[in-house]
DNA sequence: AATGTAGTCAACCGCAGGCAT
DNA sequence: CATGCCTGCGGTTGACTACAT
């Protein structure tokens, strides 16, 4: 950082560094008024900060933005940044776009409190352990049902031409090793579009809903398909165009996933690699 | 009551990507 | 096409506060 010298009022390059006064934010709050946000670096210039342009922002979208949430995580944001973060990784400020009204700072500064340590609270426990059950759950449910739908089509190959019946694990095979592909595949048929209303409603601070519905239908979603409900949660604004969705890789799992008590790390759950997600939020294999 | 420790928050830095020239 | 600037992001740090001993 500044080496030795800390945080004072001191000056570096003509700009003032450390905490801001109420002078300076009035400053720049009337600049942002008047000019609208953007173009940062000509902020000083305009207002008489001693502020460079990157300080300038980080104050404004961290501490001055109007429609900033004050006060402390609540357990359904909390609930809905541990999805994300499974999700995303470490890209707190695509957390932070389902989060209306938090910074990808005070995520990424709650996550590092809360988790970083591997001593996440009773919540986040509790809905991790129910995470495990449900997609363990859903996991045997689908193995009954693709074993049905096996059966079904043996069933009809066998009376159309008897023969070419394909050993009923085919597709099941992969639900032992791999979390991504198998779901995706089969969950991208039939995206549930219902979990981001709820997610929204309480993110934007309605906190009505409680923490178990949250859970439940996030959680569900998520299973089935995590990148078509991240691109729901993000609305249109968020599109991962073409990219591959790596997103729970090395960062996630390190952090959280390094007691692996059950053998299926918390930040590793879904395995996205390969994953493509087109404009429209279909998920598709390649 | 004093001290140590952990938790929280605000701000900084370096880097990368996008865009204009 | 290359270069430089601006913006945004993620990681890190230091100050402050709350809690425990």
């Amino acid at each position: 950082m500044e080496g030795p010298i800390g945080w004072g009022r001191q000056e570096v390059d003509g700009w003032r560094k450390g905490p801001w006064t109420s002078q300076e934010d009035k400053l720049l709050v009337d600049h942002v008024r008047q000019h609208g946000e953007g173009r940062w670096n000509s902020v000083s210039k305009l207002t008489g900060l001693k502020r460079s342009g990157k300080s300038c922002r980080l104050r404004w979208v961290n501490y001055l933005r109007p429609d900033l949430k004050r006060g402390k995580i609540t357990p359904q944001e909390e609930s809905i940044i541990v999805q994300l973060h499974a999700l995303w990784g470490n890209r707190w400020s695509t957390i932070a776009r389902s989060l209306p009204g938090r910074t990808d700072n005070e995520i990424k500064n709650y996550w590092r409190t809360h988790f970083k340590k591997g001593k996440p609270s009773k919540n986040i426990e509790r809905a991790r352990a129910r995470f495990l059950k449900q997609r363990q759950e859903m996991q045997t449910q689908k193995q009954q049902q693709l074993l049905q739908l096996a059966g079904q089509v043996v069933a009809k190959d066998e009376n159309e031409d008897g023969g070419g019946a394909r050993a009923p694990g085919t597709a099941a095979d992969d639900d032992d090793d791999d979390r991504g592909s198998a779901v995706v595949d089969d969950a991208c048929a039939a995206p549930a579009p219902a979990p981001l209303a709820v997610a929204e409603a309480s993110a934007a601070g309605g906190g009505n809903h409680h923490d178990d519905l949250i859970m439940h239908d996030a959680i569900a979603m998520d299973f089935m398909c995590p990148m078509s409900c991240a691109l729901l949660l993000h609305g249109a604004g968020v599109v991962q165009g073409g990219g591959t969705g790596s997103c729970c890789g090395s960062t996630a799992s390190d952090e959280y996933g390094s007691g692996d008590e059950d053998g299926a790390t918390w930040g590793s759950l879904w395995n996205l690699d390969g994953v493509v997600v087109d404009g429209a939020g279909a998920c598709t294999l390649w």
